[in-house]
DNA sequence: CGCCGTCTTGAGTCGCTTCAAGGGTAGTGG
DNA sequence: CCACTACCCTTGAAGCGACTCAAGACGGCG
């Protein structure tokens, strides 16, 4: 009856640009009163590193805004990007002490965060959490796999296509929102050259060359080096060597397409 | 105080060669008759379809012996396999109505097989099941993270190294069951290169030379093309290019290292 | 303006694939 | 028992996709 009894009106939650999708809805009110009290956001600067590989993982959370990249690095320096996570993706693994895999900023983020103990009693309390829980590492898992196919038996040129079709399904809904006349054939790539070598298990050069060759092509065209529009969408799935991913085919057979 | 009192002295569960390690053992007596009597046992010869590619899935369950590909073909022709089951792993997708991998017998298989429906009630009515299934699935997502770091930024050798060790590590027990003398660098390979090939990434070509190349160095021994003896584990490692494959570093730091 | 990091472009090289052929082994049927 | 087929594995030779190395262009920032 008097102002401020909701508690979620004036809350850090009232204002989170991702509370419509992020894995705390599926959490009743007074559970997520609960995890507003036990979160605290955090900002990092790209570049930052906020869970290293093999050490021990005090937070897990989600992404608010920017990029996260989930990496690991063999001894003579090579590293692999094995995920990409966009808002509202979580971070962190659950139910390890150790973290497999080094986390870092590809981009400046904002992450909501939460002791990874904390987090843990949490699902063990509240069952459709951990039932949440494990619908997304199911999909995590799917996800994975597909990108497995593309390292193990596509071409650069085809990763390279999947990658920005990907990236296009990802964030069409935000186009349709920012409302842009043209954006339906809009990408932007939220990750520089370097990241996108390491995601797609290849070089810079070889990322370069792959789109300019594009571009020269017309399938895309490139307004920035991070941002294109996909001038011929079919030539594209074709590339792609995947028909799966026509940004047509909505809505999608499963959330597998995620960019993770 | 009767004999027969007991139902899991006699029942198909008594007699099954993975009831030490399989996922039922989470549960509790009656639950695991309960699964006992959901389930039934099945058998295929090598190259059966158990499951296709994005069709309807009716049947979750475990590999009792033999060994299972998971894996995806795209449009024209090439195929990945994106895991590999060895009992007592579980097949299937829960919790998604369609496969999105196509699941076959790679060797002869023995398979515990439920009927999904029933099985997702069963995790849905028995918190303790759920719970152990979303361990092995975040370890599932691990395997197959560390396997795109592999198919990403490894060579060909390096990828068979790793495999042959992964292999090794995963039968070391049941190497020691069998009180084998030099058992303790023996190597099965359970599949045929063909497998191996689309497992790795490359080609059967490729696996062979491979191969060929380790043994003329005396880094392996071909006792013949599925057996091999580990001459020189130090070699072998460095071939790797993974430290932390080495068979003295036990226990594992986690279980991701399984050969899925 | 000059520095620096990122992206692009070129030339040479190499790892792996492709194509082709030969050998080994199991299963089949005469 | 052997011929015959079929499949799997091995080996060789040639070609190509991608990497490496090197240098230049672009853009942001002090």
């Amino acid at each position: 009856m008097t102002i401020g009894s909701n508690v979620e009106s004036q809350g850090k939650c009232a204002q989170c640009g991702i509370r419509q999708s992020a894995f705390c809805t599926s959490a009743d009110a007074h559970v997520r009163s609960e995890m507003e009290r036990l979160s605290h956001i955090r900002t990092f600067k790209a570049g930052a590193t906020i869970l290293a590989e093999g050490e021990d993982m005090p937070i897990v959370g989600n992404v608010v805004s920017g990029v996260l990249r989930v990496q690991k690095t063999i001894s003579d320096g090579r590293q692999q990007i094995v995920g990409l996570l966009l808002p509202p993706d979580m971070f962190g693994r659950v139910f390890a002490p150790l973290s497999p895999f080094a986390i870092e900023a590809a981009t400046d983020v904002t992450l909501c965060c939460f002791p990874r103990p904390a987090f843990e009693k949490l699902l063990t309390a509240h069952r459709e959490l951990e039932h949440r829980m494990l619908l997304t590492v199911l999909e995590e898992l799917d996800a994975a796999r597909e990108w497995m196919l593309m390292l193990g038996c596509q071409t650069v040129a085809e990763r390279v296509a999947s990658f920005l079709l990907i990236l296009h399904r990802r964030f069409k809904d935000s186009c349709r929102e920012a409302d842009i006349g043209w954006a339906r054939m809009y990408v932007e790539i939220p990750i520089s050259r370097r990241d996108m070598a390491a995601y797609l298990g290849t070089t810079v050069e070889t990322i370069s060359r792959t789109i300019q060759t594009m571009a020269r092509k017309n399938v895309i065209r490139m307004l920035d080096t991070r941002h294109f529009e996909i001038v011929d969408e079919k030539r594209m799935v074709k590339m792609s060597g995947r028909e799966e991913l026509a940004i047509s085919a909505d809505p999608l057979p499963s959330a597998m397409y995620g960019a993770h």
